[in-house]
DNA sequence: CTAAGGTCCGTACCTGAGTACGATGTCAAG
DNA sequence: CTTGACATCGTACTCAGGTACGGACCTTAG
């Protein structure tokens, strides 16, 4: 047998989220809301946490939950034909991104080399690398 | 002889910026506001606008104003010594999203050439390999 | 059956990162 | 010396992404 659908509290717990970030998606549609039995109160199933943890990940690598929805809508993927598209603009943003943080990460660790090498400067070149290289893109 | 320093409104331009972003900036201290002359107004010197683009760069790449903030601090750096750490802690930080991007990636491509391969599934594995993952870190 | 604790719902509030506005001051070209 | 564009300042508003709150309703342990 299954694990159990459970209350908002016990799936907000689970998740990791406060109770009133799921009412929140709810609200914006990230996620569904069971219905409410006449006299009762409504029940979430287990995935619903596995969704919500998705979520807070994606945002954490900087995707906001409008692009969160996309991703979602990838996976829910009923129309894989229309959503191609959206998943190959999506790895194109993430590609970007990391190669820019490889950049910055680079510069960082030049930093701290330098600054272990007793070779302190006045000027680390991180803003340099930055200001320049955003000239292009965007 | 250099560039001249200029008004904020031909500086945010040059900037690619709003005037009123400058002045948001100021008032949280990430640009220094140059004294105004008892009868006049403001000149902004030519690094200004390096500074302003380096800030928007930053952004870009997923960092608060916040953390701009000590990046910036870290560029200014009168005190490589203390500064040492942050930059270390802010290097960990951006190995770990370019890691978690990087997965993205990959999730990503398998995707596309799964729709590619006509191999049209159901369910594409994205939400599971960033819920999973995100158990551990954070 | 009752009290404690959870759920529901609406609405209000908060923070970060700006943007907009209106009154006044300044500057520069004609 | 005036007119139009820009600068200054303070304050208010916006938008995303939540958080908090209060009253009513539900559930469950004792």
């Amino acid at each position: 047998m299954q694990m159990q659908a459970s209350t908002i509290g016990a799936t907000a717990q689970r998740a990791g989220v406060n109770v009133e970030t799921i009412r929140y998606y709810q609200r914006i549609g990230l996620v569904r809301e069971p219905v409410r039995p006449p006299r009762g109160v409504r029940r979430y199933p287990p995935d619903t946490v596995k969704r919500i943890r998705f979520i807070k990940r994606a945002q954490e690598l900087g995707f906001s939950l409008e692009e969160v929805a996309e991703l979602l809508r990838l996976n829910d993927g009923v129309h894989c034909r229309d959503v191609r598209g959206l998943a190959a603009k999506k790895l194109a943003l993430v590609e970007a991104r990391i190669r820019d943080l490889t950049l910055v990460r680079r510069t960082l660790k030049q930093l701290i080399a330098e600054c272990d090498a007793g070779n302190a400067r006045e000027h680390c070149p991180i803003i340099d690398s930055l200001s320049a290289a955003g000239r292009r893109r965007n």
